[in-house]
DNA sequence: ATGAAAGCGCTAACAA
DNA sequence: TTGTTAGCGCTTTCAT
């Protein structure tokens, strides 16, 4: 009984074909825009389409050509605004190319991360990007990626990855200019709010250097660590303060610091929502910025120019981050499209070898394509120095002669910047 | 040369019986836990499977089965933070139901939607959330909702579709209850800024009324008529002012608005990211909040606590809109199983008809379910009054006797909340 | 418990 | 130009 009678879902090929009074060959033909048809056929084909209300089962069709025009998309958390604007950026770049998203969320939690690849896998995504959690899913990926499916690491490095694109931000250098634009300013009790401040020891020894293999938050916290390094501030743990990516739990964090160290001059928050957190418990806390406590924030949302004093902030380019991961991910997939077409004939660069060592090592015994060396794309985030920042306020004590000069005391902005806001590189 | 040579792709389930020296029907049996098999064979096949890296393949099972776990997901902007809650409020509900997301952008654009509904289908999604740009998508929804598409509207009720269900906002009672608020105040020079403000004329006469056809955007519009209305106020053309739902146009509209029309008090805005340009157009003119002028926003972002004044903002539920969407959703989907099952025997409630006229008369001579009349649900907003809204203040003119208060020029409070924030119903 | 075979909806050789 | 047929990878009778 194949295809007669109706089952509810909707018309297939075979029943335009009937209703047409053609072959399904035929009917696909002028349905699928291959081939040729005449123009009679054409009609018939078309009008019997149209009636029943017929579209393509896209399934059975990417069964067949073994691509899903879809992309996977897996980031912590798409509510967050910054990861909100890097994929609308990865949807309109592949998008123009044809290709659908598949998104999901982990929360940062390495099991829902497991999950989700393993659905983009057996739902057969064409490419895939990721804002990768942690050194477990390496591995995993590493296995999808010599399967041969075309993978591009946004926002997060993994050195256990080399043979895949990764699209970053240069956290470390972008926090050390931050930072470094405190110490010029004179401080010195420099606290810094990260979600990666259990990792502390560790990342004291870290090289200080982009692209590695930490995370945003650590990446930035290295960054912290070298400016202070630097200036010659032996870094006092005290004031590192740890918070999960959540506003409350930052604004908490932040008030508990300047109970606890109320000598801390600056500060220096690491990511936007730790930013929000940060200015609300120094708004509560009745010190007023800059002249008693600098702060600086980390991504320029719009509403950093709106706060009073308006922020100065390391700006990430959040939207070209997510563009050229998509622009990455589609030169990846064009790549395996030509060399699957040429599959048949000759691997290029590699003759016919059917089943040597190397792709039995590579872990499960079939073709795992050995891909040219990664690309990494290294984007260049930069401090914006506007209001929030000043110099360090004398030590408390007894008021020295040589006194602030008066009519200054509020809205002060940082030397240097006379007007408007001052761009910084931070190479 | 079925499955006999290695086509690049990964193994299938007879590469893997093959290895296991098994049929392909028990490696389906133990790979896809489904039906009878021997320990023996099971740890075999596992074993094989394993060693091959083997992961079942979604568009296979997804053709039998005529299920994709997979809902549409269609919104104009992930980029903007309402859309970015609720969309993730979505995933969350329906991925603990084991639905994944495909989802695309339509940036309010007609064509991109219909492109957007068209991909949807031809995935064949299991169901669909869709905030609908216009009339225009009525139909086609219609199309696709009658076919059989479980479908659930966002944020944008759409008369013409009374088969479909739809979560929304009460948005002109939210904004009636805002704009209400200020003529409380005492303001008569109340200005809005709208995106639909080009059909102020329409929405003159437009039913006061939620969940009717209206977007988001004049549904507001119609709120804040209707509040002027009450007040005894003649709506002013010159103070509805365009902006399309971009910071930096509602900015330069705000700023045209208070040059041209420096007699306005006040300002309501119908939308998050007008009200950013809005906060900024205002700290540009140089005159005092809310002394000069008072301000009402929507939507409770984080940052309207964190400027001074704190907004006065309407709260919209965004990610119990999501939420809600997405429970619906499955309901809906839940119904279509249970109905797809019992089809072959006998529709529910409905004999078996098989070519009725009423199924002809839907349009494409197939089964048209005849849905369930669509629910609708319409969340509540409500005002949250804090310190950007204040009364209105005298005409300009010789300064009456009755003079203000001293010390009470800034940070004013509105009257009746004298501590924190003040929640008021919109009902 | 297992295997052979049909079939989901479509595309692609191959024949006619 | 058109129809016949095999087959994508899997599930599912139906025999055995």
């Amino acid at each position: 009984m194949r295809n007669s009678q109706r089952r509810g879902g909707p018309p297939s090929i075979v029943e335009v074909a009937r209703a047409a009074g053609v072959s399904t060959a035929t009917a696909g033909r002028v349905l699928g825009g291959y081939g040729q048809a005449s123009a009679a056929s054409r009609t018939k084909v078309e009008e019997a389409a149209q009636r029943l209300g017929y579209r393509p089962n896209g399934l059975a069709r990417s069964l067949i050509h073994g691509s899903t025009e879809t992309v996977g998309v897996i980031v912590t958390d798409i509510g967050n605004s910054f990861f909100a604007s890097a994929v609308r950026a990865v949807t309109d770049v592949v998008r123009a190319a044809g290709y659908e998203i598949l998104l999901a969320n982990t929360d940062s939690d390495p099991a829902a991360e497991q999950r989700a690849l393993t659905v983009m896998w057996e739902k057969r995504v064409d490419g895939l990007v990721i804002a990768p959690q942690g050194p477990g899913t390496a591995e995993r990926l590493r296995t999808m990626a010599e399967a041969g499916l075309p993978t591009v690491l946004l926002d997060r490095p993994l050195a256990a990855l080399p043979q895949v694109d990764q699209v970053t931000i240069n956290n470390t250098a972008c926090a050390r200019s931050a930072v470094a634009h405190l110490t010029r300013l004179g401080h010195r009790r420099i606290a810094v709010v990260s979600e990666a401040a259990r990792d502390l020891d560790r990342l004291r020894d870290a090289p200080v250097r982009d692209g590695d293999d930490e995370r945003p938050s650590a990446a930035r916290l290295v960054g912290y660590l070298a400016a202070l390094r630097r200036a010659g501030i032996d870094p006092d743990p005290a004031l590192v303060v740890h918070s999960p990516y959540d506003r409350d739990a930052a604004e908490r964090a932040v008030r508990r610091l300047l109970r606890r160290n109320p000598d801390v001059t600056a500060l220096f928050c690491t990511d936007n929502v730790l930013s929000s957190g940060a200015v609300a418990a120094l708004q509560d806390s009745g010190r007023v910025c800059p002249d008693e406590i600098s702060l600086v924030g980390f991504d320029d949302q719009d509403w950093t120019t709106l706060v009073r004093p308006r922020l100065t902030v390391v700006r990430q380019p959040r939207r070209e981050l997510g563009a050229a991961a998509g622009r990455k991910l589609l030169e990846r997939m064009a790549e395996r499209a030509r060399s699957r077409a040429g599959t048949a004939s000759a691997e290029p660069g590699d003759g016919d070898r059917t089943d040597t060592g190397a792709a039995e090592a590579a872990g499960n015994g079939r073709e795992a394509v050995d891909l040219p060396a990664g690309e990494r794309v290294v984007l260049r985030g930069r401090l914006i120095t506007r209001d929030s920042t000043g110099p360090a306020p004398r030590p408390s004590g007894p008021t020295p002669l040589a006194a602030e000069p008066s009519g200054t005391m509020s809205n002060r902005r940082a030397p240097g910047s006379p007007s408007g806001e001052d761009e910084e590189d931070s190479a």
